[in-house]
DNA sequence: TTGTAGGCGTTATCAA
DNA sequence: TTGATAACGCCTACAA
């Protein structure tokens, strides 16, 4: 079968292709009726434009892109719906695209960027310093969200949202140093990250030099090159810090993710979290809370990130702004795996 | 700054459009030389083609699109990553089209194939029962994956792979009943729903009948349709399930997130996983054998459906063969939340 | 091996 | 309010 066009509707209706045209794209210079008319026979035909030639000609064509890095971060779901929501309240429409962790972003944004003439992009995750130049290629107005980088603070050719990372990764774990531990462990990204990972481990760090506790390089438990915040890789290493010789009573996994597997390794080796080992988490996504026990975690204020970061983007779409970097306040949830008084609950 | 385009290409290597298009898609008929001069241009001056174009012109694109329902199911995250890869071996590439619940999957379907003149679609999840017949539209084959419907076993306008649902939901029921469980509930999808709610649903009822167990209506407790397989949703059936007066020793959440939320909730209301009340979910991601209790579940054969589905897709494509629909075993993985004996970990 | 020219399906410009 | 017609950027006969 054929591929039906405009033309052949315009055809079967008797009137010109710009005609179909402006009565498909809701112009106002159109009667009415020859509109209804137009309609109806597109309706019956199922005719269906095709975008890739509407994307070609097209010059304006209000749509963002969301471009994500790591597919199965469950964290980014749940942003993805809010700032979904937030562009079409602006009317203007919003595609996803999704990059595997080894592909070029950049890359990626660009191609996306030809192809769909886009008005502004926005990045969830990723973004690593390398391509902080290549970044500036991107013509169209770019907010990078959860990935922003503090030396990259004052670089104007971006905006960013987040979380400042290392002083939530300080918040936590000066929490525990509070707690009465003295030996904490964490569970981080690669030895070689320069994103959150790095962040987090240095507010980590940062904290335990604030409660004069020394670092012990073998309580930083970096995961390898081919790992990523799973479960699995939480259990893992965990359970290699469980089985080294290093005694601590404490541990702080960068996500919520590798809580629960690194919860889940404690029980396995026979201890009790948190008599025998404190857990924390980092991120606050649902499991958090609903894990027994409950995880302790540094929650990310989703919705004001995702709503903050499509209002920046619009105001720079709409050149009322300059680009900007915002940080918003993470908050410390104290939960059951932290906690000894066990008084809490799901939330 | 003027986007640049194949012609500018062409001027600044001195050769006509031809050549560069060649260059770029690998044509034999080329002289190498030409060609590499090219691309250091196309290099150079960070020229990227215009995807929207190429569609536009290609008959013959080599890719396979896969239409993804519902954004936060874990489980399809493993399931896409494994899709690809089988794709990538056929030399083929694929784009991942997310919908939310409540858009017409088969309009956008409609949209993506003429846009990107695919080869092939990949449906995963949705799929009810009304569109059914609207499915035949899509010209190109299409493959259902996780979604099948029983009575449509032998429609052949499309092809289907799958667990059988009722089949295993049954497998999970019989083992809850052979356990010594006569009062067992159930956390379920809405009333209304018709896809693999519907089927794991009537299996439970099956298999309580054929254990000659009365199936109690009490005992069933339908999601609302605002609802989803969340661990939010399961948390609240469950407490509503607790408080009333109804007696349950077990219950089957049809998903393993609703799974985490129930046993949240038999946990928050004082009572033992297994001893009180024994839990169980399906489909077998990580956080059931993680979770603690680890949850006894129907493991899906994730790898094994996504090989099939791609495997039989392209027996189409290339015409060696009908659609087929096809169901794949499950399996019954019995873990601590069942299970009395405690001799079990993550596995 | 290379270049020219036409057309993919649409929107936008310009007359009518 | 409408209808031709020229782009949009690319690929591909076809001719050279």
């Amino acid at each position: 079968m054929e591929t039906i066009t405009i033309k052949d509707i315009a055809k079967l209706c008797g009137v010109g292709v710009s005609t179909v045209s402006r009565a498909i794209n809701d112009h106002p210079d159109i009667n009415p009726e020859t509109k209804q008319m137009i309609m109806e026979v597109i309706k019956e035909y199922n005719y269906i434009p095709n975008n890739s030639a509407r994307n070609l000609k097209r010059s304006d064509s209000k749509t963002i892109a969301i471009l994500v890095k790591g597919v199965d971060n469950p964290f980014f779901a749940k942003m993805i719906r809010v700032i979904e929501k937030e562009i079409e309240k602006k009317n203007y429409s919003m595609v996803v695209h999704h990059v595997e962790a080894y592909e070029d972003e950049v890359a990626a944004a660009l191609e996306l960027e030809k192809e769909k003439k886009l008005r502004g992009m926005i990045f969830l995750g990723g973004f690593y310093s390398d391509t902080s130049e290549n970044l500036a290629q991107v013509k169209v107005p770019v907010v990078l969200v959860t990935s922003a980088k503090p030396q990259f603070e004052h670089d104007n050719t971006y905006s960013a949202v987040s979380v400042d990372d290392e002083k939530e990764g300080y918040k936590l774990v000066d929490y525990l140093c509070k707690q009465g531990h003295e030996k904490i462990a964490i569970i981080t990204d690669t030895m070689l990250d320069e994103s959150v990972g790095k962040l987090r481990l240095t507010g980590y760090k940062k904290a335990l030099k604030d409660n004069n506790i020394q670092v012990n390089q073998k309580l930083i438990k970096y995961m390898e090159e081919s790992e990523d915040y799973s479960m699995e890789c939480g259990y893992s290493l965990m359970k290699e810090l469980l089985e080294s010789r290093e005694k601590f009573t404490a541990v702080f996994a960068i996500s919520d993710s590798l809580a629960v597997g690194a919860c889940r390794a404690v029980h396995d080796a026979g201890l009790k979290i948190p008599e025998d080992i404190a857990v924390a988490g980092f991120d606050g996504i649902d499991i958090a809370s609903y894990y027994n026990p409950s995880i302790t975690t540094i929650k990310q204020p989703i919705e004001e990130i995702a709503k903050e970061s499509t209002r920046i983007l619009f105001n720079v779409i709409r050149n009322k702004s300059m680009h900007t970097h915002k940080f918003f306040e993470g908050e410390l949830v104290v939960r059951e795996s932290t906690n000894k008084s066990k008084e809490n609950s799901a939330d």
